[in-house]
DNA sequence: ATGGGCATTTGATCTGCGTCAACGGCGATC
DNA sequence: GATCGCCGTTGACGCAGATCAAATGCCCAT
């Protein structure tokens, strides 16, 4: 309660007077929730999510050693989670978008291991984690669900570990690109452009790489004609040849 | 069914006339289950474990593709996980013995997405998921725990990010170590002594690093006196040393 | 508008680890 | 107990990507 008094600024109930927000008629419901609820299960829903956060460019939404207690769905934003090694290094572990979750490393030991910073102004749905197991229990398709998010991490993480165990800089940033914009298409958004929310040098956390090595590969590309760079806004011309480069460690 | 069928050498029931093997009086519950549970939940716990399989060293406990129905906590033995891009590469993405658990991979799409081979002769408890699921719903410090343990192979795969992504050939190497030996005095085994179960190639395929290089460190610390090696037998003379090289990460 | 700091690009050089190669030892198999 | 194949070690060499350096341009605060 502290800490919602402290943040009082970006922290707010909802159903208040405000516009009725309910994950029920929220439009990311399909990212975030089970799908084929009844009535009754919906008003079950509905209930988890007492209050939003809004998180400003910059700011933590939440940080490492910071007692856990909710897991996050993110509104609208975007988000980059990290760790490190006691106080030097960072890790970029992931980027996160509209529709993920945020938090599950706080479950294991009450206390988040991970850093987690919005890259633009973003709000997110604060969901208690008592609240989550509560209804879990009640709605079997609902603890499926959350099974599957976690699940859909260690997967992703699998994923992670075998790009930086045996990609090459460019396959990395290829693998890294196709991602980038399959998450933003099945949000609606183009599948040939996107806007990079974060820096080259936290591209390059990600990726195990260093800025200078994602910013040549970023111009190895365009000079080879799979990509358009300007800035931070990349058109994607041949998506066929990235995920070529990427494939390539098949044949190795 | 068939798939039980098929495995029938490897496969069989508990509680048949054979001795009492039940979670409730099993010297591994406390890695496995949550503690503090009263009779009547314990009743149920044993319900969980109704088939044990055996694997030998080299099998496959479940492969890549494999429809998911179960978790396993193994028993007895070693196991690595892995995964391959497409066919080509394997990258180990974990290495796991007594106590722990397998399979969270297969949750997310209800098919597995890592291969999972035994180390050396191993067995395990054959855990369904339905039913784990089922007895979450009735005990919230069961459901508790699933939680925990899916949240907690986040996190040791953030730790891997972190590994993978930033750290010199000889860190990783002496994070290796250290971590094995860790999880190994959890299990009452020596903090100085361990017999690997991997090959090299196998280390380093976990640690993003060629066997020729994880040969060299190994060489190189015992050179030092950090520890000795004779085949995959070490002895870790100086943790204090191998914790200094983790570390230095820190101070780049 | 103006100035400072940060992000990015690009070039030059360095180096840790990969690659290639040769060799020795051990266990499995008949 | 001989042979084969895998595992591990070690050396020589090369290269991908790190490091160092410098220049440019954009964003933001004053």
């Amino acid at each position: 309660m502290f800490d919602l008094a402290a943040r009082s600024a970006t922290v707010y109930p909802i159903n208040s007077h405000s516009i009725k927000v309910a994950c029920s008629n929220c439009n990311l419901r399909e990212l975030c929730m089970p799908v084929g609820l009844n009535r009754e299960e919906l008003e079950q829903i509905d209930t988890l999510v007492n209050m939003r956060r809004k998180v400003k460019k910059g700011d933590l939404l939440f940080h490492h050693g910071e007692r856990f207690n909710s897991l996050f769905a993110i509104r609208t934003g975007f988000f980059k989670s990290s760790v490190g090694s006691s106080e030097g290094h960072e890790q970029v572990t992931g980027f996160q978008m509209a529709g993920e979750v945020l938090g599950l490393d706080g479950i294991s030991s009450d206390h988040h291991t991970c850093d987690a910073i919005a890259l633009e102004d973003s709000e997110v749905c604060v969901m208690p984690f008592e609240r989550i197991e509560e209804i879990s229990r009640n709605i079997s398709s609902m603890q499926r669900h959350v099974h599957k998010i976690m699940s859909r991490e260690i997967v992703r993480e699998n994923g992670i570990m075998l790009l930086l165990g045996s990609m090459r800089a460019e396959e990395r940033m290829a693998a890294f690109l196709l991602n980038l914009v399959d998450r933003l298409q099945a949000r609606g958004f183009s599948q040939s452009e996107l806007v990079l929310r974060m820096s080259r040098a936290e591209i390059g956390s990600y990726l195990g790489l260093k800025l200078e090595t994602v910013s040549r590969a970023f111009s190895k590309f365009a000079e080879d004609g799979l990509i358009e760079v300007e800035k931070r806004n990349i058109r994607i011309l041949r998506s066929d040849m990235l995920r070529e480069i990427v494939g390539r460690t098949d044949c190795a």
